[in-house]
RNA sequence: GGGCGAGUAGCUCAGCUGGUCAGAGCGCCUCGUUUACACCGAGGAGGUCGCGGGUUCGAUCCCUGCCUCGCCCA
């Protein structure tokens, strides 16, 4: 088997193979320790509204690495699945399917609709737990849930009643957002502010017993004009004193309204005068409270206006608009109309225009929610990553409103609250409790009617970390994974879910939900815009991606590209440089196997030779491995991903394949049969090394490879993590470097001057101090730079400077010569070395500036002397420059 | 109105607590059938780090003002 390894990587027969092995053998489930704090992450459910995007393929890849990661440590780890009904978006894209089908949600009815929905659920949940499968996912699918699951309702209802005993729920008529479309009230949040051009319309407002006077007023919504109640202007307003105090009447109605004075009034809106009606719009409603207005309100929930809209009633709000506007013209009562830009709020899920509207609905009281809420993230407890986000909280949790929380849909979870036919309300934990309630009140058993209404999706969503585990039953789960570890998910719901999840865990649970927020960016289409589920693309889906590239490319293009906190483009070229990663390991895996001979076994068990054994490139790319572990491990408690996955694949791309293989390739192919064995230990113990940094990254191909390589353990997914303690080898490190510079230099010569890529060249190397280096290196300065070894001279010094030769001076004043006779042209090196001299000499010019400032008082020491050393060396390679010109003339 | 983020090579973007940091990938140019890989290898060109001040021995990275774009909240 180990063998067999094809060209190729093949990740479409891979990935499928490995996950289901790997669920299989129970990998994602938990072992639960009691003497092991776990590691909890609960998945962001999705809402069963339709197939998932690259914007989940996102949080999969945080979430997976995370997961994978601390399961590599030997933490009990619990990556918990499932999906969220998301009442309103749901009911919003059945209601469109429906109405493909040429039917409708009032047609079918309540009970048929919501069997519709669920058939909706069965299907796009499957297709949602199918592609998060597909994009790697080692969730624990034992413990999958659904926010409508009959234990997750239940923790809602329960939820509910405690607090609505506790006084933190209570019901009344309110200003509310009223789609008119969805016909539900909505909360703050999910109304979103759009600007639109609009106009400014100035209407007179006769005053009352003064037939030629009147009071203009602005305003860009006239059909509320129905419901106006007062004309309010500021109290020191010069230009309308005289009139508090007295009536307006209203036009095209001929109401009686009070003219009155508020300090709110801006004098530079408009003419300084406006309408006032507190039953449809949220600065009036407070007006409407303070000044004892009445409260008209004339729109029916379809946003038609209703009786109280007299000789309009029954009109759409856009159409009475236009009668009224025409009706005012007409009568000589609109003074002028300007253009004017407004910000409209319009449903987040249909877009329809909100309408304020007063309703009768249940609220929670978050101020005393959002205080300990606050307090948990300003004293640490809760740490957001990033941390700029801790600032967007506070805001948002300092200025809370109360949550309206009723939503009037059919599809969520029924309000627990039943009602007599007097008025009477129960708020029970299921309908027999309620009876018994309305029992003990009335004496006998009455007639109860449930609330029709459903709540916020968010108020479920609220309750994840901890109804996904049983609550409000006490169950091992619950005691064992609660409090979580982190919680992962886009900035884009911090406020929607995070906020809530606090507010409602540090409640009901009295602990918080988790200690860490690892907040990552929206996943945008090449032009820019957001993904979202309601404009799904072509291209959108990460299946037809995966089904392109592998799920290890789509990860670990998510990986690389979305530093912390900030948005990422899709970019199918950066993906398929990640698919061509994948291959490129795939490939040096094929190499370190097909070079160990038959005894595979021996090399499964990393035993470190003695340094005096290992050659300089093995101790080269064993430091230089350790110091990658080192990183990745700071990266990585740091949710610094990105540069970690940086750090791994120029790690593995540029330093293992580029230089260790090629150099390992000389002890490879020659007879020192104990060299050998070290550098074949060494290749495959840096190889698995970088495989299990890199598999919470790239799970399936890292695996893959890890079964083909000599191995101990049952499987990667599990292998041990490797901690950041290692020690580097600074010395062997700056040794190879000079080799690699010597490499570089002739490759360089060679190009330059066109020197055919498989001819073999002579060169002198004075190496100065590190000519004894040098010379054990011949074999590989010879192999990578395609030096003639018998041509290949190494010297420390050079009495007499070649004839005709190339000359290289490096940084670290070893000095190169290539005999490339009939190649040069004297002039012209004369020039090239002139110039490299002009370029030290002005480098060293700026450096001894720098050291005669205040540089070298105030600057730290060792950056001083890092200086210094390098003024040394320029000097010392300014001299070598210099006597090479003169050798020249 | 308040707040946040972004403006770095042709493109897409990295750059941690200020000291070779001016980087990566792609693209571009020149070479290449070297027995792991053309999903590859070698070499190369390319940027006054939005603009103006300031702090500092030293700023892409800190402060301030401005410009452009995006987002959030009211």
């Amino acid at each position: 088997m180990p063998n067999e390894m094809p060209k190729a990587y093949d990740p479409r027969e891979t990935e499928q193979r490995l996950y289901d092995w790997w669920e299989s053998k129970g990998y994602f489930t938990p072992n639960i320790d009691p003497n092991k704090k776990p590691f909890v992450i609960v998945i962001p459910p999705p809402n069963v509204t339709g197939e998932l995007h690259h914007g989940h393929a996102m949080f999969v890849t945080f979430e997976d690495l995370l997961v994978r990661w601390h399961r590599m440590m030997g933490e009990p780890t619990l990556w918990l699945p499932g999906t969220d009904h998301a009442g309103i978006a749901t009911q919003n894209v059945v209601e469109k399917a429906l109405l493909k089908q040429g039917t409708s949600r009032k047609e079918l009815g309540r009970e048929e609709f919501v069997e519709r929905v669920w058939d909706w659920k069965a299907e796009y949940g499957s297709i949602i737990t199918r592609q998060i499968r597909r994009m790697g996912a080692s969730v624990d699918w034992t413990r999958e849930r659904f926010t409508m699951d009959e234990q997750l309702s239940r923790a809602v209802r329960e939820a509910f009643v405690r607090m609505y005993e506790k006084g933190l729920i209570y019901r009344g008529p309110r200003l509310v957002n009223w789609c008119p479309k969805d016909e539900s009230a909505i909360s703050d949040l999910e109304v979103e502010h759009e600007e639109r051009q609009g106009n400014l319309w100035y209407v007179k407002y006769p005053i009352e017993n003064s037939p030629n006077e009147f009071i203009t007023v602005a305003t860009t919504r006239p059909e509320t004009m129905l419901g106006d109640t007062a004309v309010a202007v500021h109290p020191d307003d010069e230009r309308y004193k005289q009139l508090i105090g007295k009536n307006a009447l209203l036009p095209e109605l001929n109401r009686r309204i009070p003219i009155i004075a508020d300090e709110s009034i801006d004098r530079a809106f408009g003419t300084g005068a406006v309408k006032v009606t507190p039953a449809h719009d949220p600065n009036d409603y407070e007006l409407g409270m303070k000044h004892n207005l009445p409260f008209i309100n004339v729109m029916n929930t379809d946003a038609t206006i209703n009786e109280n809209g007299g000789p309009y009633a029954g009109l759409d709000r856009y159409d009475a608009r236009k009668k009224i506007v025409a009706d005012l013209e007409r009568d000589g009562l609109l003074a002028k109309v300007e253009n004017h830009t407004l910000s409209v709020g319009t449903c987040q899920r249909c877009h329809t225009v909100i309408e304020p509207l007063i309703s009768t609905q249940w609220f929670v009281k978050t101020k005393p929610l959002a205080e300990p809420s606050i307090e948990a993230v300003r004293s640490g407890k809760i740490k957001i990553v990033p941390q700029r986000f801790e600032k967007i909280y506070y805001q948002w949790m300092e200025n809370i409103r109360d949550w309206c929380i009723s939503r009037q849909l059919w599809w969520g979870h029924r309000i627990p609250v039943w009602y007599a036919s007097d008025g009477s309300m129960f708020c029970a934990r299921d309908a027999a409790d309620a009876q018994q309630q309305a029992r003990e009140k009335f004496g006998a058993d009455v007639k109860l009617v449930q609330d029709p209404d459903v709540l916020d999706t968010w108020f479920s969503s609220g309750l994840w970390p901890f109804s996904t585990l049983g609550w409000p039953d006490d169950t091992e789960d619950l005691r064992y994974f609660y409090p979580g570890s982190v919680l992962e998910t886009g900035y884009d719901i911090l406020f929607f879910w995070v906020a809530r999840m606090v507010m409602l865990g540090i409640e009901l649970m009295d602990e918080i939900p988790f200690d860490t927020v690892y907040l990552h960016g929206i996943m945008r289409h090449t032009d820019g815009t957001k993904m979202s589920k309601s404009d799904f693309r072509a291209g959108d889906n990460p299946l037809d991606v995966i089904a392109d590239y592998s799920a290890d490319a789509l990860r670990f293009f998510i990986v690389t590209s979305a530093s912390p906190g900030n948005d990422v483009r899709i970019n199918l070229e950066k993906i398929a440089d990640a698919r061509n990663f994948g291959n490129k390991i795939w490939n040096a895996a094929r190499f370190v196997i097909s070079n160990l001979g038959d005894n595979l076994e021996q090399y499964a068990t990393w035993h470190k030779p003695d340094a005096h054994e290992l050659s300089l490139a093995d101790r080269w790319i064993l430091s230089r491995e350790h110091n990658l572990i080192n990183k990745v491990n700071d990266l990585f408690r740091e949710y610094r991903f990105n540069e970690a996955a940086q750090d791994i694949y120029h790690f593995l791309w540029d330093e293992y394949c580029d230089w260790y293989i090629e150099a390992s390739k000389v002890i490879l192919n020659g007879g020192d049969e104990r060299a050998k064995h070290n550098t074949r230990a060494v290749l495959v113990h840096v190889l698995e090394h970088a495989l299990r940094l890199l598999h919470p990254m790239m799970p399936f191909v890292t695996e893959e490879i890890w079964q083909h390589l000599p191995h101990k353990g049952e499987a990667l997914i599990v292998a041990k993590w490797i901690e950041g303690d290692k020690q580097t080898d600074a010395e062997s490190e700056a040794a190879f470097a000079r080799i690699m510079d010597a490499v570089r230099a002739i490759r360089n010569a060679r190009s330059e001057f066109n020197v055919e890529p498989a001819k073999r060249i002579a060169a002198i190397i004075a190496a100065h101090e590190h000519a004894a280096t040098f010379e054990t290196q011949r074999a590989v300065l010879a192999a990578l730079a395609r030096l003639d070894a018998a041509q290949l001279q190494i010297v420390s010094q050079l009495d007499t400077k070649p004839e005709n030769a190339y000359a290289a001076i490096l940084d670290s004043g070893i000095q190169i010569y290539l005999p490339l006779a009939g190649m040069l042209d004297l002039e012209k090196e004369k020039k090239r070395i002139a110039a490299e001299l002009d370029k030290a000499r002005a480098d060293a010019e700026r450096t001894q500036a720098k050291l005669d400032s205040d540089f070298s008082t105030k600057a730290p020491e060792a950056v001083v002397n890092k200086e210094r050393e390098r003024l040394n060396a320029t000097r010392e390679r300014i001299a070598k420059l210099q006597e090479q010109l003169n050798g020249m003339n």
